[in-house]
DNA sequence: TTGTCTGATGACAACGTTGTCATCACGGCC
DNA sequence: GGCCGTGATGACAACGTTGTCATCAGACAA
């Protein structure tokens, strides 16, 4: 059943393989293919010759166990289904591609103890550097990642405690804003709605901070609404919906998300309450939806896109140490809905 | 500057390193951390406690090299920033995950050269398994596949040339139920809109799909709009005003996407125009957001997370070949905009 | 001519792991 | 008691590549 030597599962074409079509030797062909400069134009032709005929791929593999370095950037998120990620994935695929590196994604579907798994199993390939979400990680994946020491860049939060370099948003700040637009446009029976348990821990920072700002400014918040499901339109029409019944005189709602606010406007709308007459609806990260609503929606915007492709670019540029720590900020988007 | 012995870049600790401090040799480490059964008690116990004084983590590179085969899978996608592959990302991620796989992430842009770059890069590192967006994939994808006889799955079309398995639904079927979905609703005075220029391609088979229908049910197309912009709300939006302007007997509209659709609803609500009295809106994807809507968005659901999820099984299951094509359907959702 | 320098090419070992085979101790069986 | 099977352990080579050093031919100046 198995031969002496195991025929080879592939028969993928190695360095010997083209080495000895094309006449030459295998460190000359390593050569070639990685564009040394000193070749001589007739070995360069041969070999690309000699490679193109046998269709030969360089083995990655081999390369980086060699060379003890990768092209691999491992990308820790905590969920796909969430619009943010993506976007952030986007920002940090653009920026890795033009430079010939790759994403290695790991989901954590916000499970702590599922992310020590995840971070380790990335970390068994040698990236050449690794992002993660959020602030505060754990004290094992801090010891991992420092046993080789890969470079880290964390996103999403500017606070907290991070063991490389960092590239988001203040969360704390964002409520405060909130706050101050709500008030400065003389809203003073506000509320709040977030969803699934207030995961990320940044979002209980914002509502914090909102809260605290409302205090402040002499309209302190009246009514918080966290559900229990992830976020989704229908979740947050529905935690509305819950708020306004349990106290008709509220006239404004800060969400953890655009997803939220958007269902919340839906309600609004098919209750027939004007908007942003009879409630204000404000937003978080201002997605493109929410310029297409009826009622253009009004949110914090956050630079998604950036964020990835910051943090991207401190790894390649080798700026991933935790002396950067990069604020892109936010801002108020042109909505109708405050 | 540089030692003989070159200093390791990294000092991650390696069998060796663990065999020696054990007193064992290299192999029963090895043999350990893999779990093998031929290990006595005592001998598992020396190595465990061993490997954690070192902060021990395997090498999966040189582990890859060695046995030939990797714990990767390459998954390979047109796009981030459209809903649809987030999901798609997030079924193959799921059971990848319980699999002990990972995915690594290629983005092609909708660009056929850059996709055959990709689709190199990734092959380097000699991933266990591949997924790919679409059908008719470029010759020479095929040829670099089938040179390392790499196993894949292509995603989102049945129909089409494949290389190996195929997970996703017929797009004529879709285009001809959304012509009968509307025909049978009583609407006789359709139109289609699309954008970025009808990339990916299979939304081009939905279109001729409902325009040959609309013909068979003598209810024949008025008016197609295909966007330059990539699809988007605003861009559903201003193509539904446009086409009303230019012929306000229009009575419905089939788009290419949620996304499309919703921008379309909204113009709907915005000019004052009954849906669906007035107008028919008829979305395709079954984004969650179509629920939530003042008018509950009607769309052809197709199954985005199973796609991937699907997918990603027959991997796992080594059933990656021509022989299985699953085509996993579609259905209308139960909307009010038709 | 001789020596030296440069650029091109190759031989060799090593990266960290694992498959294969060999070795060894032990216990049960005839 | 000798034999054999079994289970545990180790030695060795190999996966495909690349860094280091050696070699060699040719150019050029002295």
């Amino acid at each position: 059943m198995s031969a002496p030597h195991p025929a080879k599962a592939t028969d993928r074409a190695t360095l010997r393989d083209v080495a000895r079509l094309a006449g030459v030797s295998e460190i000359s062909v390593s050569r070639v293919m990685r564009g040394a400069s000193n070749v001589s134009l007739d070995m360069r032709e041969r070999v690309v010759l000699a490679a193109n005929t046998l269709g030969y791929t360089p083995n990655r593999v081999a390369g980086a166990l060699k060379t003890q370095q990768s092209n691999q950037v491992a990308v820790v998120v905590p969920s796909m289904s969430h619009a943010v990620f993506p976007e952030v994935l986007d920002g940090i695929e653009s920026v890795l591609s033009a430079h010939g590196l790759c994403a290695v994604l790991g989901v954590t579907r916000y499970d702590p103890a599922h992310e020590i798994n995840v971070v380790r199993e990335l970390l068994s390939w040698s990236p050449m550097g690794m992002i993660l979400t959020g602030a505060d990680a754990d004290p094992a994946i801090e010891r991992m990642v420092a046993a080789q020491d890969t470079p880290v860049v964390q996103i999403m939060d500017v606070e907290g405690r991070h063991i490389g370099a960092s590239v988001g948003i203040c969360h704390r700040a964002a409520g405060r804003a909130a706050a101050d637009a709500l008030v400065d446009r003389g809203f003073s029976r506000p509320a709040y709605v977030g969803a699934w348990r207030e995961r990320p821990v940044r979002s209980r920072l914002r509502r914090e901070a909102f809260a605290g700002q409302l205090a402040a400014r002499g309209a302190p918040l009246l009514a918080t609404k966290i559900m229990d499901a992830p976020s989704s339109a229908p979740v947050g029409r529905a935690a509305v919906a819950a708020l306004l019944e349990a106290d008709p005189t509220l006239d404004s709602v800060f969400f953890a998300n655009d997803d939220l606010a958007v269902g919340g406007l839906f309600h609004a709308m098919a209750a027939g309450l004007s908007v942003p007459g009879q409630l204000g609806i404000l937003g978080f990260n201002g997605i493109p939806l929410g310029e297409a609503l009826p009622i253009p929606l009004t949110s914090l915007a956050t630079p998604r896109f950036a964020m990835g492709a910051t943090a991207a670019r401190l790894l390649v540029e080798g700026k991933a140490t935790a002396a950067h720590r990069i604020d892109l900020g936010f801002s108020l988007t042109a909505g109708a809905s405050i």
